[in-house]
Parts: C-alpha cells; structure tokens; sequence
DNA sequence: TAGATTGTTAATCGATTAACAATC
DNA sequence: TAGATTGTTAATCGATTAACAATC
C-alpha cells in the first residue's frame, strides 16, 4: 500500500463514497460510471475520478467502476476491513449512544468495554458491554489489545485521561470533549465537537435571514 | 449587518476562536495579539486576521484585541447571542444526551421539546423536557416558534420526518441519521455523520502504521 | 470498429501565507 | 515619538474543475 501525501479533503470524501456504494449494492447495482454516481452525490464527476485516482486506478474505460469492487476496495483504504478495538470512557448517554449503535461492529469496530468513575455506573452492562472503574483503564487496554478510545467525559477531565491513553499506548482517540487534546506525534485526535457543529448551523441560519430575505419564499 | 460570500472554512473555525476567547476570558486576560492566539491555537496569525476582517477590524493596531469585545462579536455573529428553540426527534441515548447537555442552553440553544415513536419514552420527562408523540410534531412546532430539529433516529425514518419539519416550517435540521437530506433552499442541513468520523480516524491510524514505520517509537 | 468512460494533464479557482504600509 | 500590531494587498500554495488522449 502506496499511500503518499493524500490530501484532507479527500479522506474526509471516502466514507461518503463508501455510504452511496454501499445503497447502490442494496439497490442491485453492478456498475456506475462517474457521471451517474455525479448526479447521485451532487458532487462532479471530476472530483469522484480525481478522489479515487488516488489510490489506483479502479475503474475500466468504457465501462465505469464496478460497485462491489470499488466498495471492497474504499474499505481497505479506510481500513474498516481490519478489526480495531474500542473503548468508551465516560458511560453517560452520549458513551451509551455509541456503544448501542450496532452498525459499527459491521465496520469492524469492536467495542470491548466502557469506563466511568461514577460508582454508579460501573457494573452496568450495556449490549454485552461492561462498564468498569476507570482505575482499570491501562490494565485493560494492555490485555485487550485496544487501539481507539471514545472519549465522552466533559472536557475537564479529558486532558488528564488523555494522557493515561496515550501511556498505556492508545493509537488513537475519538474525542467528544470540547477541548483539544495535546498528544504526541503517532496518537491519531479524530474530533467531534457537537457544540462546534451546532454554531456552524445557527450561523447559516441567521446568515440566511439576515442577508438574502428575498430568497425566503 | 453585511455578510458576504463568507467562505466555509472561515465559519468552520469561528466556534473555535470562540472557545479559545471563552478560555482567555476565564484566565482574566484582556487583550491578546493575533500572534499570541497564534500560538495558543496552532493556526497562522495571518488567518486569524484574515478570517476576523471579513466581518470588520475587531482590532487595533499597536495593541492587539480585546478578548471580551471579540468574544461578544463573534458570538453576534454567528447568532448566539439570540435565542433559538430546538427540538429533538429522536428520544434515544443520542438525544437524551444532547438534551443532557447544558451548555447548548448558555449559548441561546434552549431545548423546548423531545419526540418519539416509542410508546415506552413518551411522556418521559428528561431535565424538564418532556417527550412527546411524533403525531404532535407539526402543532408544537407552530405553537412554539421552533427554528431547529435535531434529527436523532435511524436513516430510514429520517427523510420522512424530514419533509414533516420542512412543511411545517422549520429552518433547520441538526442531522444526526446517517443520510443525506434533501430539502428546500432557505432550510439548512447540518450533518454530524458519526460513522463517517470513525472512518476517518480508522484511515489514519492505518496509513500512519502502514506509510510511516520509522515515525513510530 | 464505434461508443463510452476512464485516467491524467492542464487550467481555473479559492484559500492560506507572507509582506508591509497604515496607524494606534 | 518609537514600537507594536493590525488591516490589507500581493504571492504562494493547494484543491477543484475542465479537457482530452488513452483504452476498454
């Protein structure tokens, strides 16, 4: 696997690829061509071509691409074919969400336990999966072979807990707190920042109201 | 207000200054440099200033910005200093989480209701928010002068409800189903795709592992 | 073979960074 | 006034789109 300088912008195009692949096989679709699957995702035909050109050349000149073959590939690319197991650090509703969506076991994501230090929660079994005191955080990430950590705890405690990942040799942390966490080069910060997103929506809404009245039917 | 052809990447950073300013607020600092939050925020002073002087000089020369001043500018500007009323479809862990959270309530976002298809959760009462009927859905929206839906249930249910909420008038949808909405122009779509997300952190944990060895202590 | 459609190069567009005059 | 730092223009860089030769 030759992976070279891929841009940003084009990873973060992937699993929206790999999502209208993935109806299209639903659907019963052998094959598209760039200029079909361009009218389905509202994006050009250019840009799909350029994307996938990326990575090798996947498609067949007169042709198109053939759906299960580009969608098994995409999958490699985004490593989704592998196994890669997951905690959940903080048990509330947000790490209970995300331990409940099954769908990501499809894709490979192994969740393998939750932790809290609200003696509460701990014990709790959510869908197979135990919450545990987070005193058992590095024990457990050495003996389960876990690369990811879903950290949904608010952002004060994130810093510190962070930092106990990256020790206990966490290749990777899907960060829910509103903070940004300071890791060494190596440890991959993927961040979802809800309250980030939610501003970005009240802007376009306001910018919306405030700018083009004339557009409002 | 004039807002212009603002780009997209310009608005996707502007929640993040907020919380930058928010912080500096809390320290007590008063002004701050753009080469100062530079450091601070690992973005270039040269697009901290570009990216402010597309909505005017929040600055001085010789001195810097105000941090509270900037703070109340920014959130003016992207609307949170007004209050909007949300719902959540959707009364599930997801949507009980974001009900949970309070701090959407201190920046305008004030949770006026839940809905659900689930007889077991409906008249469930979540922080004061009581979860209704989805029958009800169109009759609270006028009722409450409701500007934004957060859509928390499955893609198959999500383009249903999402016509409901556009003929009833919603301006926006905070869409956490794993789809793509079409709606009208003048309604605004927000997606937080969390599988996407996921996916995108796999692909990196697997190119740095796969490309870079040497990089790797 | 003729038609279709890719892979890929070139052109355009937009976003980021650098530089510096304006000015507090 | 001198020093600092913005606002803004110009230069660079990167990403998207267009075009077309290669080829199935």
């Amino acid at each position: 696997m030759e992976r070279k300088e891929i841009s940003k912008a084009v990873i973060s195009r992937l699993p929206r690829y790999y999502r209208y692949l993935g109806e299209l096989i639903e659907e019963g679709v052998e094959r598209i061509s760039s200029n079909e699957l361009s009218a389905r995702m509202k994006v050009t035909a250019s840009q799909i071509r350029q994307d996938l050109n990326n990575f090798g050349g996947f498609g067949q000149q007169g042709y198109g691409y053939n759906v299960k073959y580009l969608y098994s590939e995409i999958a490699r690319i985004l490593g989704i074919d592998q196994q890669h197991n997951l905690i959940i650090i903080g048990a509330g509703n947000l790490g209970q969400a995300i331990a409940n969506y099954t769908n990501f076991e499809r894709r490979g994501f192994v969740i393998k336990g939750m932790f809290d230090i609200n003696p509460k929660l701990i014990g709790l079994v959510i869908r197979g999966i135990e919450v545990r005191s987070v005193d058992d955080l590095e024990h457990f990430i050495r003996e389960n072979e876990i690369q990811i950590a879903a950290l949904t705890i608010p952002k004060t405690k994130a810093p510190e807990i962070a930092q106990r990942l990256v020790n206990a040799g966490i290749k990777a942390i899907w960060n829910f707190a509103h903070t940004d966490l300071v890791v060494p080069e190596g440890v991959v910060v993927e961040n979802v920042h809800l309250s980030e997103s939610l501003m970005r929506l009240s802007y376009r809404v306001c910018s919306m109201y405030d700018q083009e009245p004339e557009k409002i039917k």
